[in-house]
DNA sequence: CCAGATTTGGCAAAAAAATGCAAAAAAACA
DNA sequence: TGTTTTTTTGCATTTTTTTGCCAAATCTGG
């Protein structure tokens, strides 16, 4: 069995059953477990599978497993440091929801003069705390995972807005699929937020890079921007910066 | 069961049930309590869960069980008690700002399952911590003093509600001149939410009462009920029980 | 304060992974 | 085609990780 075949088998065993025992996939192909031990760290550093002591889980398996631990918040900070760097006094800010816009609200630079649009209860809390910022809350029902408001009159909101930049913290970005999300509701809404503004920045952390979700937000194309923790120049980038999408 | 399989199971029961027994988990998965109790500690030092004597508590039930146990002597705490008796479920439940109906949000009872409108952003963050409320959030321009919305918009939108009950945290309450305010925007709104419901119940404590603001929002007339921390007849209510308002 | 339950930390056995190395296979090249 | 180079694979050894057990320490609810 060639290399490049076994590989695509132990891919599609990992997707099939969320995970596979280094052990099961030796006697299975007949190779020892050396073998599948250095296959399973190549689909692991291309970031297809994820790697564990005695196996392989699969990506989707594991996504709710990586979010949100206590030590991303650092990386949301230094992203929120960049992305603050974008703001001007004057412009019209669409502003989405998650933890890394709120770490963007909490750093605004303290003499901003800007006006803020948004749906999300953690950032309009943060927002109004600052001395000279406007903000306008985008009312509708508010989502009970996600902390912002969905439905049909925030869309209707945020349509009647012509914003100078979006900010919004994404779930999931691949080069294939683009901007994912699992929330149907959040998607409407990000989407509406994409159209309504003349510039989309996307902010988040490395490790949301090159997986994918469910639903689809938007293709790379409509996006301007990617700001993570990495530095511009990390290689996991180069197949956005080829895209033409600016990184930070 | 890899190790990190194990570790994703116990993730998702800690999130479904808000707490894990040791003893459950390790009868569950077939492996001693030590490694389970190894578990909760990687999980716990990685900040997605708090680890307790004999199992875990999930994150958010941990934080809001915190916010509801402190001030449990104060005099809007008190208020919020008796508030929360007057709700019932499948209610349309109107809700103004300021602490004490903030108060009012972390009391209210588990089970209780209705629908909240709001603008407040700080009553708003309390209600959607609640597992079976649905909140609407009214949106429009945020007002930095009171931190609820303000504007033609909101108002717009409370005159198309009909609630069953309005809760108003309110500044000044006098014999003569009734419910008065400081804040023209506050004040529209108010005027607005009373319009909108079929009961108005006004909380404050004992202190605003017989005083007086600048800004008439509303006749005695127009309320209800109104609440405070004092016994229903205590003599400094005696005047708005002859004036015909319900006191709790 | 007590008795039982629970946790902690050390220890050792087993399992798995990493490492270095050499043979076999495949690819590149003249 | 024959030779060299690179890649792949398996093996032996060392290192790391995982796990259960045990005893001492700690906590819990009367």
């Amino acid at each position: 069995m060639l290399k490049r075949e076994r590989q695509e088998f132990i891919l599609r065993e990992v997707n099939l059953h969320n995970r596979v025992l280094t052990s099961d996939l030796s006697e299975a192909i007949s190779v020892s477990e050396d073998t599948i031990r250095r296959d399973l760290s190549e689909l692991a550093d291309s970031g297809k599978i994820i790697k564990a002591h005695g196996g392989a889980l699969s990506r989707s398996f594991h996504t709710s497993f990586q979010a949100n631990s206590v030590y991303s918040h650092d990386k949301k900070k230094c992203i929120a440091q960049k992305a603050v760097t974008l703001l001007r006094d004057g412009q019209f800010i669409l502003s989405g929801g998650g933890t890394t816009i709120t770490e963007l609200a909490k750093a605004l630079p303290a003499t901003l003069q800007a006006t803020f649009f948004t749906g999300s209860l953690p950032a309009a809390i943060e927002y109004i705390q600052h001395p000279s910022v406007d903000v306008i809350f985008i009312g509708d029902r508010i989502s009970k995972n996600s902390r912002i408001t969905v439905g049909g009159d925030a869309i209707e909101k945020i349509n009647q807005i012509n914003a100078d930049i979006c900010f919004l913290g994404i779930n999931a970005l691949d080069m294939e699929k683009g901007l994912t999300d699992n929330d149907w509701d959040v998607v409407q809404i990000k989407k509406a937020m994409i159209r309504s503004s003349k510039k989309v920045v996307a902010l988040t952390i490395a490790e949301k890079l090159n997986t994918q979700q469910k639903i689809k937000v938007a293709g790379l194309e409509e996006l301007d921007m990617i700001i993570t923790e990495l530095d511009s120049d990390d290689k996991l980038l180069d197949p956005f910066h080829r895209a033409g999408i600016q990184i930070l």
